[in-house]
DNA sequence: ATGCATGAGGT
DNA sequence: CCTCATGCATA
């Protein structure tokens, strides 16, 4: 494990003011498309005791959340063992930016919005912030309930660079990328993100401790992360490619951790600069619940309607914009249902 | 552990 | 404006 190691060109944020440090960016690949599974009402079993005001979003939302039910197990961003071609030659390194050529985004394959049109009108004008059905589980509250609305996503992923390569040029000689299976299988990532926190844990650091550490280990192009990462690693959280990345470099950090303590003690020590006051806005449960019902028909509203559910819910645009931003990052997630 | 936010790089 | 990797702030 040398031959990897992240070296990406890192022209990160111009550090103004704010202690940041080398942030491991680096944007991957376009990979893995979300392809909407058309959310759709498939029927209103709930339509019988309140039709008067439920019929609009809160209604869809219930929908939504039987809906989830189906799942035996563990629902959620279904990703699977995608072990195909398509890495950076180098592999496992953080940097993964394709070749200029590659359009072959995503031509999404949205099943059908045209007739959300009504639905979309339909939705904002029953959009009622008051409203509470209750007994919603809410997105994301424990770790024990993974939510998913709309599970069924990307195993297209890594057409995306292989498929445009060779379109282009059959000549490009690359008849077996072979891509280290072993770092991006799921199962490998899961197993030692488990053994990771495991170690962590009995040499008494905590994931923000692990996050500054990682400055120490003076990684090209590595500087600190922050314990929600470390966290959302340990919990697999994280992309799928973040996670490929972030391994290495967790790896490297828990060996030198792990020999640091065997001959002394060693205390990482960072920055205690703390002058920033970001605030959040806090999206109160009923508008949630609108957004997620407006999302299980149309994720990825246009301006004019991320304005529109603004006005309705009574919030700023841009929160509006970025929550379904996260929405559909979320969407994305590792957290897979295992292939066994 | 997770919600909302920022910013780089792309389209 | 989007996606993605990340982080601050917080429940």
């Amino acid at each position: 494990m040398m031959s990897m190691n992240s070296k990406q060109a890192f022209s990160m944020h111009p550090m103004l003011h704010e202690p940041k440090y080398a942030p491991l960016h680096s944007s991957s690949e376009a990979i893995r498309r979300a392809c909407l599974p058309a959310p759709q009402l498939q029927g209103n079993i709930f339509a019988g005791f309140d039709e008067t005001l439920l019929r609009g979003a809160e209604a869809l939302a219930a929908v939504d959340i039987v809906s989830q039910k189906t799942h035996p197990f563990k629902p959620d961003a279904t990703y699977h063992t995608m072990s195909s071609v398509s890495c950076t030659p180098t592999s496992s390194s953080v940097h993964l930016h394709h070749p200029s050529v590659l359009t072959t985004h995503h031509s999404h394959h949205h099943p059908h919005h045209q007739s959300s049109q009504g639905l979309d009108q339909d939705l904002l004008d029953h959009l009622n912030p008051a409203l509470t059905l209750g007994g919603v589980p809410d997105v994301g509250s424990t770790p024990s309930h993974p939510h998913a609305h709309m599970s069924a996503i990307n195993h297209m992923a890594h057409h995306t660079q292989s498929m445009s390569i060779a379109h282009n040029h059959s000549l490009v000689a690359h008849q077996a990328m072979s891509c280290s299976e072993s770092e991006t299988d799921p199962r490998e990532l899961e197993s030692f993100a488990e053994r990771f926190k495991q170690r962590r844990i009995k040499l008494g650091v905590t994931q923000a401790d692990v996050g500054s550490a990682l400055a120490n280990l003076k990684i090209p192009g590595v500087g600190c992360l922050s314990q929600s990462t470390i966290c959302r690693f340990e919990s697999l959280t994280l992309s799928h490619n973040n996670m490929v990345a972030l391994k290495p470099i967790l790896e490297a950090w828990l060996e030198e951790a792990e020999r640091a303590q065997r001959e002394k003690m060693t205390k990482p020590e960072i920055f205690t600069g703390g002058d920033k006051k970001r605030k959040r806005t806090s999206i109160a449960a009923p508008e949630k619940r609108s957004l997620e019902a407006y999302f299980a028909v149309q994720p990825r509203p246009s301006s004019e309607k991320i304005a529109a559910i603004a006005e309705k819910l009574d919030l700023k645009k841009n929160v509006v914009r970025v929550w379904f931003c996260n929405q559909r990052q979320k969407q994305k997630r590792m957290k897979f249902s295992a292939t066994y």
